[in-house]
DNA sequence: CTGTGTGCAAACTCTTTGCATAAGT
DNA sequence: ACTTATGCAAAGAGTTTGCACACAG
């Protein structure tokens, strides 16, 4: 666990980035960037800044979100349906998904290696490999469903 | 390239899927199918079936797709942003994605080798595991932008 | 003070739904 | 004839935007 002195580091971090520490950016960024990796959609973090007492609109969410991914604090990762989760590791990782409720957890890079990727096609190159292991609970074993 | 005739088996297809071949299904059946793997957006199949005088609403397109999925003719594929794309081609395979211009292409599965996976947790099993390899245009090399 | 950030609500995009009509068996 | 599918348009979810006010430097 990190203390909650993280909050003068959170000011550093929003300056080289080239973003002024507002309240609302210091107090989002406590939230995402003081408790370890976390993955998180633009209304889990509103939720969890109202109960934290800090007074912060839903469109600002998704504004600091999308200024902290372009600063790159953060990334997005691509999980069908319609919400965006955000994810504070930008490192080189992956994800469990587990299908029965949404959860994302990260796998280390070292955990997965990839024996060979094909080439790209002329004139592309790879930006980067996502890769998404799906979760669903186990079948009940042997008895009957 | 498949012959025109693929149109009976789009018949079959649907019978076996437990769905009535109409009018509709059979057109985008015979769009899907009868052209070897494609990845599609609802509103990418809506303006071809309108292009081939094959009178359909979104909505019916949105149906139909998502009964497709059900019956395991169609795949979603997960790209981060607001679009679906459903992908023909439901065997094992993963995705080239072009980020230029959101054009997806299949990669075969015998192409990524994966050496490990960390196990699941307790009762989690694997249903599937997504590997998207994002390209991008290569940096245009000693010559200026 | 000056300029950027924020809040609000309306706009927007993609997707789903309800109901009357049309098509399939 | 009976049942299921379709079309339309409106509703719904998630996200983005414009403008006036507030805050940071």
């Amino acid at each position: 666990m990190s203390g909650p002195d993280n909050k003068m580091d959170i000011a550093g971090l929003l300056k080289r980035a080239g973003l002024r520490p507002t309240r609302q950016r210091m107090a989002l960024g406590v939230l995402l960037f003081g408790d370890g990796d976390r993955h998180l959609t633009a209304e889990m973090l509103h939720m969890e800044a109202i109960q934290h007492q800090i007074p912060v609109s839903l469109a600002t969410v998704y504004n600091t979100l999308h200024q902290f991914t372009e600063a790159r604090l953060l990334r997005e990762v691509a999980i069908e349906g319609s919400k965006t989760y955000f994810d504070t590791n930008t490192s080189d990782h992956h994800h469990f998904y587990f299908e029965h409720n949404g959860v994302l957890m990260d796998i280390e890079s070292d955990m997965v290696s990839m024996m060979s990727v094909p080439e790209p096609p002329e004139g592309m190159e790879i930006s980067r490999v996502d890769v998404l292991v799906r979760l669903v609970a186990k079948r009940q074993g042997p008895q009957e469903g």
